[in-house]
DNA sequence: TTTACAGAGGGAACTGAGTGCCATACGTTG
DNA sequence: CAACGTATGGCACTCAGTTCCCTCTGTAAA
């Protein structure tokens, strides 16, 4: 029932579009009651991302689960890749509806509240996962619409593709530069994970080879 | 008549809740037609960030005359400032228009759109001054939503703070986060700037000073 | 078979946001 | 005075979303 109505609702929209198109127009293609078209769809907008709630729900149960072992940002990111993966499941419709979005306001608010759910759900999890660490709770939000940001940059690259190539390759080159960036400049470490350290050196690429020597020596002498 | 009417919708929705508040108990307030009020703002939403559309134009303009010889990250930085301003300019009326928006989802979606358009505006102009660089249009997307994210940060902490310290030191430190962070990794630089450029060296810290130095060398080579 | 019940769906009527249209009032310019 | 552009008020309309109540169907107990 709930499929029937979102898939009248969607075409409907495709056809009218989503303002031309009224809530008795949906439920008489779907030849339900109007009253059942709220029953399942609290606006007219969630008919058109029938789906998030239960990605949602996955991501929530995957960071849940997943193992403290693991780099943060690599969980987030594979946490991100959720997303991704429910668009890939069904690209004409994804294509569709990014088009569709693109071209609707209200849809298009609609879709950032959607994604800031996302988006917070990634946070919680880096801020649990740096709690204690300086600046914890501002570098998980940071880290976190990081995130986003690249995937849905890898993300509407391909659907502006119209779907054709490689969904997976274009985010994960997006969530590669975020990685990178953030194992760069890694959170202070837990006890006990020394030997993972890195430094980072920046030099001008002019500067005297001793004076960037003198630099590199300084930071790896132990302090 | 603008602003009567953006006082007397506030002060209702303080009284009432923004739901309980329909639109003509706020023209009976202010003492006009009903339909003045949807000539000055759109929606109801509308009248809580009255001010916001002259800001986004200020983040605009400045952007626009922003010198390309200041670091791209530093201007935008600059430009989200203009944002804390407006809201440390009026410290209760910012601070009772946070926990109205808390609480009412519908504010909490209109402020995302009007979050989201700053981010786009900080994001054009990071795409543009990084157009050309491998991966231009990624990291600007990247670097506009670390600086938005640290911005709303600092900020949400001064709001939660009742108003009462300093709110351009918490959105300070948020930023310089982004600062270094984004000046720990630049971009492949534009030509003619061949004086600037810096290498960036990571390394395992305890890595054998050889390896370090290969390494260094290699990338202070001209290629 | 009948009764009691629960849960899904249907439907009428209501509230209120937002829009379109027209009338009115005011100030400006000829 | 007349013509005109502009700001405002008022009326009626559409439609999203809600409330309340009805019917239908399947199920389990008497």
């Amino acid at each position: 029932m709930r499929e029937v109505l979102a898939d009248a609702a969607f075409q409907l929209y495709l056809e009218r579009g989503f303002e031309r198109t009224t809530v008795d127009d949906i439920v008489a293609r779907a030849g339900v009651g109007r009253r059942s078209f709220f029953r399942y769809f609290p606006s007219k907008e969630d008919a058109v991302f029938p789906d998030h709630e239960s990605c949602l729900a996955d991501m929530t149960a995957f960071l849940d689960a997943a193992s403290d072992e693991r780099d943060a940002i690599d969980v987030v990111c594979d946490g991100a890749r959720l997303v991704l993966r429910l668009y890939a499941a069904d690209p004409q419709f994804s294509v569709q509806r990014y088009r569709l979005t693109r071209e609707v306001p209200g849809l298009r608010t609609y879709e950032l509240s959607v994604v800031r759910r996302y988006e917070r759900t990634l946070a919680g999890y880096l801020r649990q996962r740096w709690n204690g660490a300086e600046n914890g709770a501002l570098r998980a939000e940071v880290a976190a619409a990081s995130v986003v940001a690249a995937h849905n940059n890898g993300l509407r690259s391909w659907l502006r593709s119209g779907g054709e190539g490689d969904a997976e390759a274009a985010v994960d080159q997006a969530l590669d530069l975020v990685r990178t960036m953030w194992a760069a400049a890694p959170q202070s470490p837990a006890p006990g994970a020394e030997d993972d350290e890195v430094v980072v050196m920046v030099a001008p690429k002019g500067a005297p080879m001793w004076r960037v020597i003198q630099r590199v020596e300084s930071a790896l002498r132990d302090d």
